[in-house]
RNA sequence: GUGGCCGUAGAUCAGUUGGUAGAUCACCUGAUUGUGGUUCAGGUUGUCGCGGGUUCGAGUCCCGUCGGUCACCCCA
């Protein structure tokens, strides 16, 4: 009788394992991102994952697909709590709650960290997914607009993206998008039995986001609708002629999309997109959303200060970034032969950790063949081969793995030899071997 | 969330009209008493995603379910 099998667990649906060797890519892909912020002037702010639940549908707004089905509520001893779906919220909470608005003028926050939307899983799209993001709070723009918008156009190109198409709108402030609300639906009304049933829908409850939907039936009612632009009040139109004005003296290609419209309620004024084009994105091709928030803060119980921020999908980033997979730090690898050579190469392998290079001990033993495989497959440059024979005498061999070379000295020129095997250029493949 | 397609060794895949599982790579061993990347020889590896059903018999057919993927949806 076979014992039974234990039941297999499984990670949760949409929520993915990033193993090493793919991790690598995450940390380049890190690195850029706080290196480009760094210099804008932003600084980190970590906040919670959970958070009250009326935080987020205060902000990002009911009627959302966001707050009516994707979030992860729930209740915890009495208290209505939610995993954060997205950054904003938070960032925004915790700037009322220090009243960092008392602390400095401007405030430039960048964050970084896992989001959760309970949606169904496709390429580029994860329940448990990674965003990294900046929002400024006390800057009106439209300098601050522009500069944000030209940032992250810079940060793609230096992640090696091509192709990124950067789209502006404005939604004008409160007034504009409850007047372009009216125009819109009085617009859509009349052609509703010739939209798409998701869109039909929408009429009542969002009718901003029928501009959005791809359904080609909806098409043609999209193509014909007035265009928000054309409402803009004054002050409106003042701030994204200056943003425009300012992105065209900079040079940051862009392109006006007045169809451009998002799903979180609490945008305002300047909107902004960076789609990608690379195959590897599929559908999936927003790379990175923000805008102007400036009600925001306000709602939330805060001052009333200007806001505006974006996030970028870090898998996405990914997706659209050159497959250039940089090596791992190879390990030296350290190849005791007996039971009697483990401890010398632990003390060995010591010594060169402490001189600050990554070591790998072959501890559990094994051929030397075996071993040297195994430094082949990490991509060892260096072996250092431990026997009875070098422990007798003081001396370790140490191999250079890319051209046979092996050199035997004392210990204590262990570290000076190794690193001077690094140093050294490969040379190019030899033909053939010794006698 | 809705619909389509897919799910066989660690990886990529084959598997005929249902007859009881294969290739390549990888991995391990050997060709050398303590010397690797190539070569040669040999070897290991499977809850055929999971659960039911039809059948004498199911990897092959049916239903359900889970996971992935594409479009819609959503959005970063």
């Amino acid at each position: 009788m076979a014992a039974p099998r234990p039941q297999q667990l499984h990670a949760v649906k949409g929520m993915n394992d990033i193993l090493p060797g793919e991790v690598e890519r995450w940390h380049a892909l890190e690195a850029v991102v706080r290196d480009v912020v760094r210099t804008h002037g932003y600084r980190e702010i970590r906040t919670p994952l959970i958070e009250p639940t009326p935080l987020f549908v205060r902000s990002i707004g009911e009627g959302t697909d966001v707050v009516d089905k994707e979030m992860y509520s729930f209740v915890f001893h009495d208290e209505p709590l939610t995993v954060r779906p997205e950054g904003t919220a938070s960032v925004v909470r915790a700037y009322i709650e220090h009243a960092l608005h008392t602390k400095e003028p401007v405030s430039r926050l960048f964050y970084e960290g896992p989001m959760f939307r309970g949606e169904r899983p496709a390429r580029g799209r994860t329940r448990q997914f990674h965003q990294a993001g900046c929002e400024v709070l006390g800057d009106p723009g439209p300098g601050i607009d522009a500069e944000m918008i030209d940032m992250i156009v810079g940060l793609y190109r230096r992640l090696g993206v091509k192709d990124v198409e950067v789209l502006v709108n404005s939604l004008g402030g409160k007034g504009t998008k409850a007047r372009y609300r009216d125009v819109l639906v009085a617009h859509l009304e009349p052609l509703r039995s010739t939209l798409s049933d998701d869109s039909q829908r929408r009429i009542g409850m969002n009718p901003l986001r029928v501009l959005d939907s791809k359904h080609p039936k909806d098409q043609e009612a999209i193509a014909s609708a007035p265009s928000i632009l054309d409402v803009l009040d004054d002050e409106d139109k003042k701030h994204f002629d200056g943003l425009r004005a300012l992105l065209d003296q900079l040079g940051t290609p862009y392109k006006v999309e007045p169809r451009l419209v998002r799903g979180l309620d609490y945008y305002a004024r300047t909107l902004f997109e960076v789609r990608g084009h690379g195959g590897e994105l599929g559908a999936q091709n927003a790379l990175c959303g923000g805008g102007r928030y400036d009600g925001l803060p306000e709602e939330l119980g805060g001052p009333p200060v200007p806001a505006i921020g974006f996030a970028m999908g870090l898998e996405r980033a990914l997706l659209a970034m050159p497959d250039t997979r940089t090596n791992a730090d190879a390990p030296v690898l350290i190849a005791p032969l007996g039971d009697r050579a483990i401890a010398r190469a632990l003390v060995v392998a010591r010594t060169l950790r402490d001189a600050g290079l990554t070591t790998i001990c072959e501890s559990r033993g094994g051929t030397m063949k075996a071993m040297l495989r195994r430094a082949n497959a990490f991509g060892s440059r260096v072996a250092v081969v431990l026997g009875d024979s070098e422990i007798d005498r003081g001396v370790v061999q140490v191999k250079d793995l890319a051209s046979h070379a092996q050199q035997e000295l004392p210990e204590s020129e262990l570290v000076s030899a190794v690193r001077g095997v690094l140093a050294s250029p490969v040379a190019a493949p030899k033909t053939g071997e010794g006698p």
